[in-house]
Parts: structure tokens; sequence; C-alpha cells
DNA sequence: GGTAGACCTGGACGC
DNA sequence: GCGTCCAGGTCTACC
């Protein structure tokens, strides 16, 4: 099936410009420029494949070239025949983790707010398929350094997530852990301590989904009628998540007004910006440079920081999963 | 309201 | 091959 993108879009740009293309069910091929995924449909998996045409060239977005870069609509291929039901499931999905909501006059007034990303285009953040898998992601980033993360994903999937034809497999949905146990979790999928955690956020949003008040409602999370405030406040209220895990997931929502600050902006901030004294001092400072991008610093901050990882490891469209992908952050750039 | 210590895993390192 | 140390955010108990 064919899925149009807004006219700025570029495939290998707009994907690649955020840690979870590195993590399972994802893959990015650097080699064919090619994007593969395992989308659970309720009841059936479905692996896709999903690319974008010439024009749409890793070559033209290498060299921040916005108008031959944008590649036009993007052709999907899965791995079964899909109904009509399955086939909008499948544009949903994908629209999400592609941030295909964020159209040319969004990313446009970004750039307004900080031009240095103009350029290049850059302004769209890649997401998961479900805010479920993007809060259980985040869990399992926290308090890990990347490999792990990468591990308790391949994990998450391998053993819990539903098999399509061809082999792969999709992130496991809120019911599959739901019921699960806790020890199955620790031991098949080294989550350690966030085992119970992780059990618990499956069962509220199952019940979510199934109609029942589980105190999160996941759909008002999703739907823009709440206050970054409030949004904050609810999800800071969900078992594993903190200060740090709150603001990532309200970025992941489409919220860039807060910055989930943590080591890696500590370490941002002395090597790049040249901030000097305690961690307390340079996060405080961190938080005033990114004061004058308002509704936007969490782009600004993370652009940034991406730019950091593509001057030490090249672009991030050439990062293959398995080597440069599992390297990438924190202690690991040096 | 602020802070110390426990919670786990995997990688690095020394022997 | 084994033991030790370290990185990493959240949670709880305590002051």
């Amino acid at each position: 099936m064919m899925l149009p993108v807004p006219a700025d879009y570029v495939l290998a740009r707009d994907l690649c410009s955020y840690g979870y293309f590195l993590l399972e069910p994802n893959l990015w091929d650097p080699a064919s420029c090619v994007y593969t995924t395992t989308l659970d449909l309720g009841g059936v998996a479905v692996t896709l494949r999903v690319t974008q045409g010439a024009r749409g060239s890793t070559r033209a977005a290498r060299e921040g070239d916005r108008e031959h870069a944008a590649g036009g609509a993007l052709t999907v291929k899965a791995d079964r025949p899909l109904d009509a039901a399955q086939r909008r499931l499948v544009r949903a999905q994908l629209s999400r983790i592609l941030r295909l909501d964020e159209s040319v006059r969004t990313i446009e007034a970004f750039h307004r707010a900080d031009p240095r990303f103009a350029a290049s285009g850059r302004g769209r953040l890649m997401r998961s398929a479900s805010l479920f898998e993007d809060v259980l992601k985040t869990v399992t980033s926290c308090n890990v350094t990347w490999p792990s993360t990468v591990g308790m994903n391949r994990k998450l999937c391998a053993v819990f997530g539903r098999r399509s034809a061809s082999g792969g497999r999709a992130f496991p949905t809120a019911a599959r852990l739901a019921a699960a146990r806790p020890a199955t979790l620790r031991a098949r999928c080294s989550v350690g301590y966030r085992d119970a955690r992780i059990v618990e956020l499956a069962r509220i949003f199952n019940a979510a989904a199934k109609g029942r008040r589980a105190g999160f409602d996941p759909a008002a999370a999703e739907d823009g009628t709440l206050t970054d405030d409030a949004l904050f406040d609810a999800l800071i209220e969900l078992p594993g998540i903190g200060p740090y895990a709150a603001a990532n997931i309200l970025q992941l929502l489409g919220r860039y007004s807060r910055l989930p600050l943590d080591t890696e902006s500590i370490r941002h901030g002395r090597t790049v910006l040249g901030y000097k004294g305690s961690a307390a001092q340079v996060m405080k400072k961190v938080r005033r440079h990114y004061e004058p991008f308002g509704e936007h610093r969490f782009r600004s901050y993370w652009f940034e920081l991406w730019e950091y990882y593509e001057s030490k490891r090249g672009a991030s469209w050439t990062w293959e999963r398995e080597t440069t992908g599992k390297t990438f952050t924190a202690s690991k750039l040096d």
C-alpha cells in the first residue's frame, strides 16, 4: 500500500531521529534504506517493509538538500494479505511511529523558534506504535546503559511478542504483559527490579483498553485535551515513572515544553555547552539554556544532542542496530 | 522538602 | 574464568 506523507518528509532523516529506531521491533537497514517493523494488529502480527522513493534519498538527506530529499509517499509491503480494517490499523500505527501527524507547518514553527535546524529540516522525532510501547521503552531505558535497553526490548519481543508469518516479533501488547508473571519477566527478559512495575503498567493500560477505570486514561493522554502540567502529573503517578520518564513520555506525546534531564544532559552541558560546577549546577544551567525555545525546548535540546552523536558516529541513518547502534550514548562516545 | 541507600543488569577491568 | 567496580532513574524511609 502507499502511505502519503507531509511534503517535507524524509524517511531516513525522520525515522533515524530518536534512539527507539534502534530498538526491536524496529530495524533500519542503512545499506538498502529499508525500514522493517512488526506490528500487532490484535489477533495477528504483520511484518512490514517501508521504503521511500529515490527522491527521498539518504544522499539528499545527508547533504541537507531539503527540496530534493523530500521524497513523497511511502511504499509499505506486508508479509501477508490484509483486509480493510487491518490496513487501517497499519496506517494508524505507522503514522504514529513516523510522526506523520506533524505537518510542514508545525515543523516550520519549530524552525522559526530555532533556525539552527531549518537547513537540515530536522523536527520530527520517531516514536512507537502505541503509548504503551513508548511508556515501556522509557521504563527500560531508565537506570541502565543503552546496551541493556537494547537487550530488554529484544527479549520482551522474543518472549511475549506475537509472531508474524515471516517470523518477526511485534512488541508485546498490554494484554499479554498484564497476564505475565513478574518472575518470568525478570528471568527471561532481564528487566530486573522493573518486573512488577511492568506488569502493573500493563494491567493499567489493559484495564483502560477494556473500558475500566484504572487511574490513568491513555486516550485522554493522547487526545490533546490535557495541559502539559496535568499530563505530567498523571504520568508521574504511574509505577516506575519519575520526573525524567514523565518528561520523556510528554515529548513522545508531542509536548515539547519539558526537558527530560538525566546524566546525559550533564555530560552534554559540560562537554558541548562548556558549563562547569556540580551536577546540580550544570543541570540548572542546561535548563536555563533552553528556556528561550519555549514550547519547542525539547526539540532544540534533542537535536543539539543528536548532532553531537552524529559528529562522533556519523549520520544516524548509517548506524546499524547491532554495531554503532549499541554505542552511541553517554560514556561510550569517547 | 531534601537526601541517603537499595534496587538490578551488563560491561569493563584486574588478577 | 572469576571477582569487583561502575553506570543508570525511581522509590522508600528518614530527617
